[in-house]
DNA sequence: CCGAATCCGTAAAGATACTG
DNA sequence: CAGTATCTTTACGGATTCGG
């Protein structure tokens, strides 16, 4: 059976039914991305607070390891989620903040950690 | 400098400020599940298709490995958020399905998935 | 045939110690 | 302070196999 249009998808190979539901096909990328372990709680987390250093993301994220950490933060970076701002100081400072994208990004991920949050223990 | 009071976490380990932000203590659990690898992806499949077979979601998922479909279904079924009702035929058929909770987790991630869809290439 | 389980190699994440 | 380096452990992917 040849599919049916998908108001969704323009992707041919699309095996999505159509209708009101939300079609997979364009997802791949950013998904990827987004569903690495801690990268949704790294956002929300510096999202929390506009601009907020490596230390500090480590203590809010209390059992996230140093080098997970950075990884992500590269990755987010690399993507365009984050912004990474060095300053010249000793002991240096470091202060990350969500660019535009990471703000949408943020902002459609509220209900997902609001029913997290309601869903625990 | 003790922390402020925050409507959203009654952790007193919380260091999280107040104000409007979402506090991320809670979410820990949940979001370590749904934050694997195809997890979203698996949940949003079956919730588009109501009820729906292992071989389906292998065909919709286009790059899944059966093996990690296996293993994230037995999660998502151990976490309660996806049912499994297999049927003694030949050839054997299982179908899947959301639970209540996996219902309420499809509705919150929609945003989500729809800020991924519009951002990617 | 379908829905996996098994085996195995690679890739990602964690723990800990350490440095510019 | 903000990360690296290094090592161990866990997760993921790919092919094959198998019981019903």
């Amino acid at each position: 059976m040849k599919r049916e249009n998908n108001a969704h998808c323009k992707n041919v190979n699309c095996t999505q039914k159509g209708g009101n539901e939300v079609c997979l096909c364009p997802v791949g990328n950013v998904i990827n991305v987004v569903s690495k372990k801690w990268a949704l709680l790294i956002i929300a987390t510096i999202g929390n607070n506009e601009k907020i250093r490596y230390t500090k993301i480590m203590k809010n994220l209390a059992d996230i390891s140093p080098k997970t950490l950075a990884d992500r933060l590269k990755e987010l970076e690399n993507f365009g989620l984050i912004e990474r701002e060095t300053f010249d100081e000793i002991p240096p400072r470091v202060e990350y903040s969500l660019t535009q994208d990471g703000i949408e990004l943020r902002d459609s991920m509220i209900p997902l950690m609001e029913w997290a949050s309601k869903k625990k223990k």
